[in-house]
DNA sequence: CTTCTTGCAAATGGTTTGCATCGAC
DNA sequence: GTCGATGCAAACCATTTGCAAGAAG
């Protein structure tokens, strides 16, 4: 629980550095977010808090993200949806997106030769990139093949 | 302006077949947004239709925005922004976004073998693709010069 | 004339904020 | 003690929706 893992220790130089407090709510979102979730919803970040007794405000819950993502623990995305969808980065990690628009669940594929063809794209453009996210629709194997059924 | 594009085939033809009507409103969007526009959001598109004289409601345009993109000519993203952003869409045209976080800008970029890997990440996944985007953040080189200047 | 559309204003729903109280340090 | 943090409820804001009045076919 307390175990002093690289993120938890980049958290709290975060805070420091900015003159913030490391409060009992704060320790226990990281927890929550570091110890079980991929991927989460606002929402799911609130339920998951009360089940576990550790109850804190939507408004709290809200703010810490804010600060997780700002200083790139938790990373911020649409997924072209009506609500923002958090999830939680370990150092050097990266990956995309694919979004079932059957079933909603969202996969996640690595293809670092993407993510080269990438650093060529930002060089011809002169951009100097900071992020990115890539996101592929559709449907997953599953509800292809239900969907192959219902057509007849 | 009532000039027969494949796009506005399309357009009528997909009207048609639903049993909905050509209505002055609908028409008068599909040309706002065919012949000046590449990104907008639905605001522009009220704020130029106000400029022209062809006064449309917000809610007719989102109306028109969710029938324009039921039938593939318009692309409704999130740029991880608060709200949805529209394009006008060609057929066989593709295309991929560099967002600058400094001044706001998108820029376009084409890279056809980011899109070949795409395709073997689907067949690896066994995912049958519908769509995809694919964002990159960072900074512009005019923002990026200005950024360096700013440190010292 | 029937059915689909429009505009308005009200509703929605995720996210943000003002304020009084509470807790870190 | 001093500031920052929290929880609550209210505010926000882009988008959606119900409804009565208006046009398309």
């Amino acid at each position: 629980m307390t175990e002093m893992t690289e993120e938890r220790r980049l958290f709290a130089e975060f805070l420091r550095r900015r003159g913030l407090k490391t409060t009992r709510e704060r320790t226990a979102l990281f927890d929550e977010i570091f110890s079980t979730h991929r991927h989460f919803d606002a929402d799911d970040l609130v339920a998951r808090m009360r089940e576990r007794d550790r109850k804190v405000s939507r408004a709290t819950v809200y703010r810490t993200l804010e600060l997780l993502h700002a200083c790139g623990l938790v990373n911020r995305v649409r997924l072209s949806d009506e609500k923002y969808r958090y999830e939680r980065m370990r150092v050097g990690e990266h990956h995309d997106h694919l979004i079932c628009t059957g079933c909603h669940r969202v996969f996640e594929f690595v293809e670092p030769r993407i993510e080269e063809l990438q650093e060529a794209v930002c060089t011809r453009y002169r951009f100097r990139p900071s992020s990115h996210s890539h996101q592929i629709w559709g449907l997953c194997e599953g509800c292809a093949a239900e969907k192959e059924k219902a057509a007849g």
